[in-house]
DNA sequence: ACACAATTTGAGTATACACTCCAAGTTTGG
DNA sequence: CCAAACTTGGAGTGTATACTCAAATTGTGT
């Protein structure tokens, strides 16, 4: 762990390497020496902040998962077209780290399991969080009711996000919308 | 190209060990070795029949990619009903299939625009397909409308999918049949 | 200014990978 | 039954990869 100036900037450089990396050509490209060029740094100095490549990377995949989820502590409030913004939000203003995300799914083979079930833990507090909000807009829903509509809503949501992966022209936003109205 | 029916047959296994590999551990399960392994064929006869491990693997994205596009011939004919029948029954007969389908677009070979390229076109015609067969339903929707619609349905479904492949004990076919009624 | 821990360097290691080569074996049509 | 066409085994090649290490340099608190 950095304790210096100098290499808590290493580390930042390095994260920001392999964030660009892994957003621009997936895992395939993010080797260690993609990583070392872009940040300037040799491989000793990358091994003296982590233990293994699979480190920086697990940090930027988190990060990108977290990142997603907006302030987790307001639970219990917040309406779904406030989550719905958020999501959206999180494509506008992070590009990047919204393609991490989205790659990070499908291609997190490299933890096998591991990576997979962080993302499915994490999709599963997400519908939670979406039926609740539906419950609070309409109280007559039943619990199985929210979880439907909620999972519903989010499949359309990351379908459209992986549509955007595939090609950064297509309106994320305004689908996004879109699919709000018609799936709440 | 083989000749005989050894190849023929041999040519079989590798494309089938190629395509269980995928689908189980995406790009990264699927070396050489293990190709060769769960062919049980070694790697000289690989070569004999394939020119490089990258022929093998674009051959079941390619295959995969086609087989959810139900007759392609019948263009012009269908609802919309049938188009997602069609994409429900995919995931259900062949689900390994399916599942390097959904690893194809970001995981394929990321980093070569190539198989990304090869997806977007594929997403294109098959909005097309649904949005024609939503205006053949309701002949008041304009062109913008119906592309607006397919693509908003279509992320959904593929959203679903992508669902799917995280957990397979999501009931897929569920879910789309409910997207797809939200559009009837 | 000093001591010493943190950081950097860069050559070096081991390994896994895709791919080659060709002698020996098998299948096929005539 | 033969010869040509095809297939196979498996040792071998070159290369890219993740990772190590010891020595040199730099940053920091006192």
């Amino acid at each position: 762990m950095a304790r210096y100036q100098v290499g808590i900037q290493t580390e930042a450089r390095i994260i920001e390497a392999t964030r660009s990396l892994l957003a621009e050509g997936g895992m395939e490209a993010a080797t260690l020496k993609a990583i070392c060029d872009r940040a300037e740094v040799r491989s000793g100095s990358f091994y003296n902040l982590f233990d293994s490549k699979e480190e920086a990377i697990i940090r930027v995949v988190r990060e990108s998962i977290k990142a997603v989820d907006p302030d987790p502590q307001q639970k219990g409030t917040g309406t779904l077209d406030d989550l719905v913004a958020a999501y959206i939000r999180f494509f506008e203003e992070k590009p990047k780290v919204a393609k991490v995300y989205v790659m990070a799914a499908l291609t997190g083979e490299s933890s096998s399991n591991g990576a997979r079930r962080r993302f499915l833990r994490h999709h599963i507090r997400r519908v939670e969080r979406f039926g609740e909000a539906m419950q609070r807009a309409d109280s007559s829903m039943t619990d199985d009711d929210a979880v439907v509509s909620a999972e519903l809503l989010l499949g359309a949501l990351d379908g459209l996000a992986f549509r955007w992966a595939l090609d950064q022209e297509f309106e994320f936003s305004k689908y996004a919308l879109l699919a709000a109205e018609k799936f709440a």
